[in-house]
RNA sequence: GGGCCCGUAGCUCAACGGGAUAGAGCAAUAGCCUUCUAAGCUAUAGGUUGCGCGUUCGAGUCGCGCCGGGCUCACCA
């Protein structure tokens, strides 16, 4: 429709000998009493053209040429919006395509198929998730999700490093805990891993190898702990992420850089291009040259490089890999790497603008009304699996996206956990429940069958006269532009307050309407109206992670 | 000190490339279940959008300067 419209509009600036290469913008007003949709092309006008912009949309609205079964009416009003009013047909029209459509309802294929790489989460080996990861983990696979569903080809990528010092304080404290349990006395390094997983994961090496390793070689026993932990640790994360219903296409390690020459490569490609400079015993990279602040050690006087220098690979890699659209989710905290990658690549001869990087904020969680004091040192921390446990993977995803990304976010374990109205996971998922309630008791008066068939029901749409009816049509209407903006915007927020607006609307339907009724016609169209709602509350909660129960 | 994010109703947060009277939920108050799920609905109340300038037809949104909070500025990742 919006479309539509603006070919309209543009046909009739051209008539008009307006300029048309403006952008002609339609949003949905915010109330219902400017129409449907509404255009500011007048006001925009207004400046160039030098004339009174309801001036403009007086000529527009006069030579305007819609099909009046479409537009019911359209309005100057304000300073010069121009308000067009959808007649009821028009929406009445589309119920039986949200039918049709089902459960591809809100697809779309703008994306083209676009190559599409979406890295998220990416943790180290080195201990259980924590609420921030959980946090990105549900971002990151709802915006793989929503490029899904609009027509991209997504591939989901974890990316992490099993080398390097984090690994060896792994493998060390590993050890020590090891043996501890044979010798209560042993030392502990200073800056191990505090946390009890370390001790259970040291009772399973015990519980495999004894005690054999108490006097084995120094060197290979780290070695052997390191990997034992790592595989433990590398198990828990793909089994709670397993449980958020997360899962990877890729597992990239980072170490893949080193054996394949890629790191080696990038070294040497800055070196040509004067973008890599030795100093104090260290490779630098000329970060100046390229408009940011200071240079920064790619590789350091040990010979170890710095996290930047595989960053930089691993972009170059995501980019030779074909992929067309690279979007990284990363923590507030990761946020100074940036601007190296992205101009790490830019001069490798890669177009960084396919590059988009979703930074999100800190996670609190709130118990009581108190904040839920956490420390990593301390090992204090309550990890996703207790999360999970705790207040169910439902209500982990949604809670997780319903902010912006860009807002702190904080977490109420109260009322995450509370089973009642407050709780907006409930919310939407009892408008559901309710439905399929409505269809189970539809189906035993024998007439939900019939109802689902589109063509049956297309006769029957101009039934749906009621405020309530319509307004929820209209917005059940709007879903697959949501589900775009959600997308393109990397924004998955919208869809979870859309989906509210959406429930609310039924439930609001509900009270005004009986369903089940016996003019048999008003009985099929109301029902296809339930089940058009199913469908929209079904697919945005599969968009969202979040299931979608029949009955609570 | 530099960079990034945030500051909106008592609390948690919305407001899509500036748009019309700034919206939800929770908390508060008052109502609604013999009828398809009350985990629901309706109504009332709640605001100088941190402060001050500026840009323009129009600013919560853009620019500048303050104030407050978070993250970050390693030869840690």
């Amino acid at each position: 429709m919006k479309h539509y419209l603006q070919e309209k509009v543009a046909d009739a600036l051209k008539s008009l000998g307006y300029p048309s290469d403006v952008a002609i913008a339609f949003e949905k007003p915010k109330q219902d009493i400017h129409g449907d949709l509404t255009s500011n092309v007048a006001l925009a006008l207004a400046r160039s053209v030098g004339k009174n912009p309801r001036t403009i949309a007086q000529d527009i609205v006069r030579v305007i040429d819609v099909e009046s079964e479409h537009i019911a009416k359209v309005e100057i009003a304000g300073p010069g919006f121009i308000n067009f009013f959808l007649s009821k047909e028009f929406y009445q029209g589309h119920l039986p395509d949200i039918l049709r459509q089902s459960e591809s309802y809100g697809r779309s294929t703008v994306g083209g198929r676009k190559k599409t790489q979406v890295e998220f989460v990416s943790a180290n080996p080195t201990g259980p998730l924590s609420v921030g990861h959980g946090r990105q983990a549900a971002l990151g696979d709802t915006l793989a999700n929503l490029l899904e569903w609009i027509g991209y080809d997504v591939t989901r990528e974890y990316y992490y490093n099993n080398a390097g010092r984090q690994m060896r304080r792994l493998a060390e404290s590993t050890f020590a805990r090891y043996q501890q349990l044979f010798d209560p006395a042993a030392p502990f390094p200073e800056d191990g891993y505090q946390g009890d997983y370390i001790r259970e994961i040291a009772e399973r090496v015990r519980d495999r190898f004894k005690g054999s390793l108490l006097h084995a070689d120094r060197e290979e026993t780290l070695e052997t702990c390191k990997r034992f932990a790592e595989n433990i640790l590398f198990e828990d994360i793909k089994l709670v992420l397993k449980r958020l219903g997360i899962i990877f296409d890729v597992f990239f390690n980072e170490d893949s850089l080193y054996k394949d020459g890629t790191i080696d490569e990038v070294v040497k490609d800055f070196r040509a291009k004067g973008l890599a400079y030795d100093r104090d015993g260290a490779v630098w990279f000329r970060g100046s040259s390229l408009g940011l602040d200071q240079d920064r050690v790619i590789i350091k006087s040990t010979g170890e490089p710095t996290y930047r220098l595989p960053d930089i690979a691993y972009h170059r890699d995501k980019f030779r890999r074909g992929f067309d659209l690279i979007v990284d989710v990363f923590g507030a905290d990761h946020i100074a790497t940036i601007p190296d990658v992205l101009a790490g690549v830019k001069a490798l001869g890669f177009d960084a603008e396919k590059v988009n990087v979703i930074i999100h904020q800190f996670v609190t969680l709130m118990r009581d009304g108190e904040q839920v004091k956490m420390s990593k040192r301390a090992a204090t921390f309550v990890t996703l699996d207790e999360l999970i446990d705790e207040v169910g993977p439902d209500a982990v995803r949604f809670f997780f996206l319903m902010r912006a990304s860009s807002s702190h976010l904080e977490f109420d374990l109260n009322l995450a956990k509370e089973q009642s109205e407050k709780n907006p996971v409930y919310y939407l998922q009892y408008a559901h429940a309710r439905i399929a309630s409505i269809l189970r008791f539809a189906e035993s008066e024998g007439i939900s069958a019939e109802a689902a068939d589109p063509l049956r029901i297309k006769d029957r749409t101009h039934h749906l006269t009621g405020a309530a009816e319509l307004a929820l049509l209209k917005l059940l209407l709007e879903f697959p532009d949501i589900v775009e903006s959600s997308a393109l915007s990397y924004e998955p927020h919208r869809l979870t307050s859309y989906l509210h607006d959406v429930a609310t609307a039924f439930h609001r339907f509900y009270h005004e309407h009986r369903v089940v009724i016996p003019e048999r016609d008003l009985a099929l169209a109301r029902i296809a109206l339930c089940r058009a709602s199913m469908i929209v509350l079904a697919n945005g909660l599969k968009i969202l992670g979040v299931s979608a129960p029949e009955r609570m």
